[in-house]
RNA sequence: GCGAGAGUGGCGGAACUGGCAGACGCACUGGACUUAGGAUCCAGCGGGCAACCGUGGGGGUUCAACUCCCCCCUCUCGCACCA
């Protein structure tokens, strides 16, 4: 190799050493420590970008340094396949999602390998690949049998132009994002998964999973949103049936004047007296036009129609009217809220606007609240009153009190809700992983029987954007016979949420190429859990708890024996450049191809995993870059260098050592302790790296480099500076350490360990303070006595003037580390 | 409004259990080498002439505070008419 660092050849040399021997391939092996990284993998949109290099840096660091330390290291990587973007280009290339999906990951493959990131290709997976896809399919099926996948009817957004159902993302100001028609609310039977049976355990194990960062637990435990309160049931006037409501403040119970109800309430017709079923009708149109968006924007003005039929308050027997109300959502709690305007500001400013009676059931302690003169609901805790026997208590008490109450008279209970609602995983679109279900007029919904999985996603489709489920327009896949009678029956078009197959993928790259069934329940024993994570923090809730899910679903199916996938999750900072995060529309985006092109994957590597600690947000800088293939250089140069004064170095005796040596080496030493810290314990790369590059710079400043005597320690050194760049920059690491005479690569040479002895300092800085402000530093030998200290610190030229003549009051001395005098 | 996180040189960032604030890098300045330097090497680099002052602001604890406590300000992210 030239005396010049050539990163694209050197680059070259190494891939292709590592794929031909493959070294990353793992096997299990329960004999050896199992460590198993993970990095979210990519959409395969086409090529990669910045966030990508990140990522993926930053896990092949920890999963090369654990390697090193002598785990069996399972680093897969794959493709999250389908997507609705195939579908898209499909329409605008005229091409298939097949063959855009494919190419893209031919591609993305290439640039990771460029990358030189160490993953067991052999584990590669694509989710849109048939031998992956129809193992969901089993586990849906078997969801479906245990009552875990449903079908239900209910609201989404829906474009009538294009003839499909919209993601909540899709819809702009109220507008299809593609055709720019109003989007309504539309009524569908759709798929559903009951993650709410879980609500329960998943938040529990929020509080179970201190490897996860405080603020995705956070946004996990306020999407479950539990909370708890009492059903209530409201007796109708004239009628048989009840309104249950759910509430939290069952202590404000007294004071319950009206009703409210959403308009998608399903008794909001049957209690419409005819004189108001005009209005009433007309209110419900109008709000089902209104997009959620709008609806659920904070100024959006509270408005209401009245039914005409009453309730009863069942503790006051007030006659209660019964409105419909927009601020009342019908998928949280039962759609239907008792309102109290004297305690709820919502209800207030209903009440305000429709002239509905107020009144006080809490008293605060510093004032009397009159209805007459309120300006705003009381919302805080105080004494109860107008609320018959549980007047005098306070109203915290009376929560529990009047819970009882309901309970022992049959009028409500207590019951806990979520905010959280089961997942719809229906989607309208083609590229996308068919839900194995049939529609028989006779039998009804038939799931497929399991012996004829996989339900195939047909290839010869026409694309024409024309919108409508592209598989209900081939007859030859959307019509079939039914399993059971034999009869004509149609097959279910919709194909599942692409947030499905991520939600166990990295439980089947334990073993990707099982036959038998989804999972290898021995080899995802061995491998779960996932002992580090690695991904974008903008999959918080949504992935991330679609993972846990699924992993208590498999779990309870038998195939997993743990109960949460991921031990530790690191989520890793945007790509920052000039002030915003890096985006095609802002045209501030640095393309990998033409970095590596420029620099290598070394410096492409070094430079995101040093300007940044990991979880924060990354500025990129391409002076920042030039700096950091700049130290590759050196390091490059140095060894080169000092190659003849060390290749017939020995080992290290380190009796023998000169004073100066004896100092590198301490450096060496401490360097290496360092670096180990730094990346197991915090993942602070960019603290390991500015290590090493101060061991660099000593070595360098090291004299003399050409005294045989040295030549040991200085070998280490040098040794010490490539394996302990190794996890960060493994090319150059691998070919400076081929360099300096090891065959079979720094992966077998191990992680480096420190000598304990070496690290002792023989000298000590002091520094010495004079009440509390720094006036000189000494040197002491480290075996000094306290009283040496103590002494040295008085005479030192610069403290004594601050001292003189003054009376000393106190001296404290931290051993190793400081003086403080303090003088009158 | 609720919750989480963050405010340190010209910039990215260090400072782990309170103990030299600004490691490391970038930028900048001066010098060396050079036909040349946008390469490389050497030196300098928070502010102030100085005493001193400096980690968003104000208090406090302490011999000692970026670090601990109280109050306030700003920014980022998430949730938000959730009954």
């Amino acid at each position: 190799m030239s005396e010049k660092y050539a990163p694209k050849s050197v680059e070259e040399k190494w891939q292709e050493r590592w794929e031909a021997s493959k070294i990353y391939k793992v096997t299990e092996d329960s004999s050896r420590k199992k460590y198993y990284l993970l990095e979210m993998f990519p959409y395969p949109s086409g090529r990669i970008h910045m966030g990508h290099v990140r990522n993926y840096s930053i896990g092949d660091v920890i999963a090369r340094f654990k390697r090193m330390k002598g785990f069996n290291v399972l680093h897969p990587m794959g493709w999250d396949a389908f997507g609705m973007p195939a579908e898209n280009a499909a329409i605008q290339h005229k091409s298939h999602p097949a063959r855009w999906t494919y190419e893209n990951i031919d591609y993305m493959r290439k640039q990771l390998k460029k990358m030189g990131l160490s993953y067991d290709w052999d584990r590669e997976l694509a989710t849109c690949d048939v031998e992956y896809y129809k193992w969901e399919q089993l586990i849906f099926l078997q969801m479906y049998k245990k009552g875990l996948a449903y079908r239900k009817t209910s609201f989404v957004n829906w474009c009538p132009t294009c003839e499909t159902v919209l993601a909540n993302e899709q819809v702009e100001d109220g507008c299809c994002w593609r055709c720019d028609n109003e989007v309504q609310q539309k009524e569908l039977e759709q798929w559903f998964f009951r993650i709410t049976d879980y609500a329960e355990e998943l938040l529990d194990y929020t509080g179970k999973l201190p490897g996860w960062p405080e603020r995705v637990l956070t946004m996990q435990r306020n999407w479950i949103g539990r909370s708890t309160g009492c059903e209530i049931d409201f007796p109708l006037e004239g009628h048989l049936a009840k309104i249950k409501v759910f509430t939290t403040r069952q202590d404000t119970l007294f004071g319950a004047t009206f009703m409210s109800l959403a308009p998608e309430h399903p008794m909001a017709l049957e209690l419409t007296t005819p004189e108001n079923r005009e209005r009433v009708q007309a209110f419900i149109d109008k709000v089902q036009k209104t997009d959620r968006v709008k609806r659920a924007a904070e100024d959006f003005e509270k408005e209401g129609v009245f039914t005409g039929s009453y309730c009863i308050n069942p503790v006051t027997n007030r006659r209660m009217p019964i409105y419909l109300a927009n601020f009342v959502l019908t998928d949280y709690g039962t759609g239907a809220v008792m309102a109290v305007p004297t305690h709820d500001q919502r209800d207030f400013e209903f009440a305000g606007k429709y002239g509905l009676p107020l009144q006080v059931v809490i008293q605060p302690e510093e004032k009397q609240l009159d209805p007459e003169t309120m300006v705003a609901a009381f919302t805080d805790e105080g004494v109860m009153v107008n609320s018959g026997r549980f007047d005098g208590i306070r109203s915290g008490e009376a929560k529990e009190r009047i819970a009882d109450y309901l309970e022992a008279e049959g009028i409500g209970k207590k019951t806990v809700n979520y905010r959280l609602r089961d997942w719809g995983i229906s989607r309208q679109r083609y590229w996308g992983n068919p839900i194995p279900i049939i529609y028989c007029d006779l039998c009804g919904v038939v799931p497929v029987p399991e012996k004829d999985l996989p339900v195939v996603l047909p290839m010869d489709v026409e694309f024409t954007g024309e919108g409508g489920s592209p598989l209900a327009r081939i007859p030859e896949f959307a019509t079939t016979t039914c399993p059971q009678c034999g009869e004509a029956a149609r097959r279910e078009t919709d194909t599942m949420d692409t947030f499905v197959e991520s939600s166990w993928y990295f439980l089947r790259y334990c073993c990707p190429d099982f036959v038998a069934g989804p999972l290898d329940k021995a080899r995802v024993g061995y491998w779960m859990s996932v002992d580090q994570y690695i991904g974008g923090i903008e999959h918080a809730v949504l992935h991330l708890l679609y993972a846990r899910f699924f992993t208590k679903v498999l779990r309870d199916l038998g195939y997993v024996d743990v109960d949460e996938p991921f031990v530790n999750l690191l989520t890793q900072g945007m790509v920052i450049k000039d002030g915003a995060k890096m985006s095609k529309s802002k045209g501030n985006v640095v393309d990998p191809d033409a970095l590596i092109g420029k620099y290598g994957a070394d410096t492409a590597r070094l430079f995101s995993l040093f300007a940044a600690p990991p979880e924060k947000d990354l500025d990129w800088s391409d002076q920042g870059v030039e700096g950091s293939f700049r130290f590759l250089n050196r390091v490059w140069k140095l060894v080169h260098d000092l190659l003849t004064f060390v290749r017939q170095a020995g080992l290290v005796a380190p009796i023998s050592l000169s004073p100066a040596s004896r100092d590198l080496r301490r450096v060496v030493h401490k360097t290496i302790k360092k670096v180990t810290e730094d990346i197991e314990e915090r993942f602070h790369f960019n603290t390991a790296i500015a290590a090493v590059m101060e061991l660099v710079n000593a070595i360098q400043a090291f004299e003399p480099k050409n005294d045989p005597l040295n030549a040991p320690v200085l070998r280490e050194a040098l040794e010490s500076v490539v394996l302990l760049l190794a996890p960060f920059v493994p090319h150059v690491s691998s070919e400076l350490w081929e360099i300096l005479g090891h065959e079979g690569g720094v992966e077998k040479a191990g992680w480096p360990g420190f000598d304990p002895a070496a690290v002792v300092d023989e000298e000590l800085l002091v520094v010495v303070q004079v009440n509390g402000k720094l006036r000189g530093k000494i040197t002491v030998p480290a075996s000094a006595a306290e009283a040496t200290v103590r002494e040295a610190a008085f005479v030192d030229s610069r403290v004594k003037p601050f001292v003189e003549g003054k009376e000393v009051k106190k001296v404290i001395v931290v051993p190793g580390k400081l003086v403080n005098i303090v003088v009158a």
